[in-house]
DNA sequence: GATGAATGAGAATTCATTCAT
DNA sequence: AATGAATGAATTCTCATTCAT
């Protein structure tokens, strides 16, 4: 976990034991401001992006800037525990997720694609512009930079190695996890908001993810094309 | 063009004519200031984001506030004008293959998939961290979001114009056309950087993007793998 | 009132209620930030004219210079509050006069200029320096140049009124009138300090201006001067 | 004369002698230039004051701001340049009426008045909003203001002369000149637009002022309304 | 002399952060 | 803890003035 914020984390999972634990009203208040102010950020920086100031977010919360302060030390705090929300719901996701395949291992390339296209657009459905925002600022948030990677790795790893059970022949396995995971995850980002949102409704934007995944999950890799030295593949 | 900057746009393709074209010393200098100017921009936009005033950037360029100023309004407008000399040289090269495809159309998909990502990665392999931080700020930058658009919506239309020619039994041609170029577009600027970074060299990115390519195209769409009510595919 | 400036007019008219009337401390404490910001305005551009800097003005008024912003949207608005500033007065003055006229209409023609007299010399024996700054910028404040205008339209009026009162057989009441203000008005703003600093003291400067006055409400309009074709009288 | 700029003086009434003097082709452009830009600086301070910059008086002049600062050493300059201009102008005007009062001493002094206000008002004219700024000035300008005082004074003088000689018995008759002079300058300068223009030319703003200026002069001063205690006379 | 692009000191304004209440 | 007015360093931007061409 990358910054413990007053009173109390507030962002990443904590498991909730059912029967001791009675949070005093000062801590569920503190909590409660804590996401209210979040709440806010998430809106102004969506809005405004880093030109957004802390007072229109202490404004957006309902909050003054002073509470503000009291709970994240710097604006970039903010950004940071946002992402960090972020992750926290993401990481949350693929653990249910792994676990679940490690469980009940899928059984086919379709079930696994289908898995893996649902947890990537579920995990980021919410914010593009935040999502934006962070990512341009990644090299200020070594953290938060880490904590992505090693959640993607992990996802990547579990993906290759049920590839690799279901289908022993691919080529270059690794690699394909690596670049599906990327390539899902990039899409769903996407500044110019994907197909589905322009083209009317029919078929889905994770029916067409699938396809995609599935597809080159079954091709070979190299060149059925072979490459040419111009840079321009119809230049022959 | 969106704006035209002094003292004359400095973006955007210029026909060169070559027999008589000597351009002014006046125009000369100032067109090299520009072109100082933004690259100074880039510079310190890659390296410290919106955070870089514009008097570095000046000093950066080898030039005073001032000048820089004379060029540009406000420290948006350098922004802007970064965005579209980058849609500048995009424009330049999408139009270049199209209307090579126009004069020989391409005679497989493999080579209009190959074209296409070699268009693609071509057209963004400058400045990422400037790219992201731009892409973050689209919203305040409609006209070059507009832009972004149009040119993205003609690769679109030719692409599925060709691929109904070459593949007359695909079904959405058009929607996959859209799909492919937005999934490819999407990657190449993603946040986490790319695969080929961090597996090593050995399978390109392209060879990855280009199989990844064709096999969408020579996938039917539709449900091999039967959609589920629930969440997880895997959880039957 | 032209523009209402955080965090409550401050200037203007402001009926005192005089039983229960103690004012919230913050509302004091503001209201006092932006008496003391004023006049530190008045003082630096009394001295410096519009050379005088917001930073300087802050300063002279023992603020800092946000609060300054917190109060005054920009450079200007100060001006404009300084010009409402001495409208508000001015207004108060005829207000207070011309309902003493309209209880106690006045029963001489001399009493009528030596109130008027008054009125103007009261109204405008503080801070020239800034008057003439503000009047050399009054196409800049259409809004206070129409308070000012309406205001003296007011005083006009009802001197027009009560001078026809007195006396039925004057010429041109309403010109007269009109003149006198504008005369009066101009000649307390002038530019060259009025004769009275540099004549000695004896007859007092408002002794020749209600003279004068007076003098011209008595004289009959026309030519017993004829008026001559050529452009200078003794030229005949 | 304040200051001498290059070329020449090029302010300032010159004595044209009619047979030698051809002026050279060079001089007669700088006098040119020197025109323009005065007239430049002109419209640019009558518009915008202070505010105005030298590179609009230059564009407007129709010479590069280089030009400008080739023949006056800076902004001010512009400005004292100005009111010189408008002195020169105003003294020629002065000198050549006072000459004629020593030759033609006039014999009325309604034919005083007359001449008095006509010089008054042909003398200011023009530019109201430059002589505003003028005076807010004054300050920075102690060689224009020391000659206005001057010229001001030497009107007064003659003025205060030919009074006496008419009207033997008339008491403070120096202080009524130097008041007559300034009530008349400052009423012409006036702020607000004088009375004539706002309502329909009937009886001329000469014919009223000529009116105030001949009454003043014949009426005694002291006070025939005796000067109350309480500052508003009417309060009786 | 003339030009106007370039300069950079300095003015206006912002906004993250503090702290008295 | 909470508040939000106050702060002032940092930033954006202007414009009088210079100087290479």
């Amino acid at each position: 976990m990358s910054k413990a914020y007053l009173p109390s984390p507030a962002t990443r999972t904590r498991v909730r034991r059912p029967g001791r634990s009675r949070r005093s009203p000062v801590q569920d208040r503190s909590r409660q401001k804590v996401a209210w102010i979040l709440e806010g950020a998430t809106r102004v920086f969506e809005r405004d992006g880093l030109r957004g100031t802390t007072n229109d977010i202490a404004k957006e919360a309902g909050v003054s800037v002073g509470t503000l302060y009291e709970y994240f030390p710097d604006k970039f705090a903010l950004l940071e525990a946002l992402a960090n929300q972020h992750l926290d719901r993401a990481t949350e996701m693929a653990n249910s997720l792994l676990s679940r395949w490690n469980q009940n291992p899928p059984r086919t390339t379709g079930a696994i694609v289908s898995d893996v296209v649902g947890l990537i657009l579920r995990a980021n459905d919410d914010h593009p512009a935040c999502h934006r925002l962070l990512s341009s600022l990644s090299s200020s948030f070594p953290e938060v930079t880490q904590r992505a990677r090693s959640l993607q790795d992990s996802v990547v790893r579990h993906l290759a190695t049920h590839l690799k059970r279901l289908q022993p022949s691919l080529d270059s396995p690794d690699q394909r996890a690596a670049m599906l995971v990327t390539v899902l995850a990039s899409t769903v980002h996407s500044t110019i908001p994907p197909v589905e949102l322009r083209c009317g409704p029919s078929p889905r934007l994770s029916t067409h993810l699938e396809a995609l995944a599935s597809a080159y999950l079954a091709a070979p890799l190299g060149s059925p094309t072979p490459k040419p030295r111009t840079p321009l593949a119809s230049d022959r």
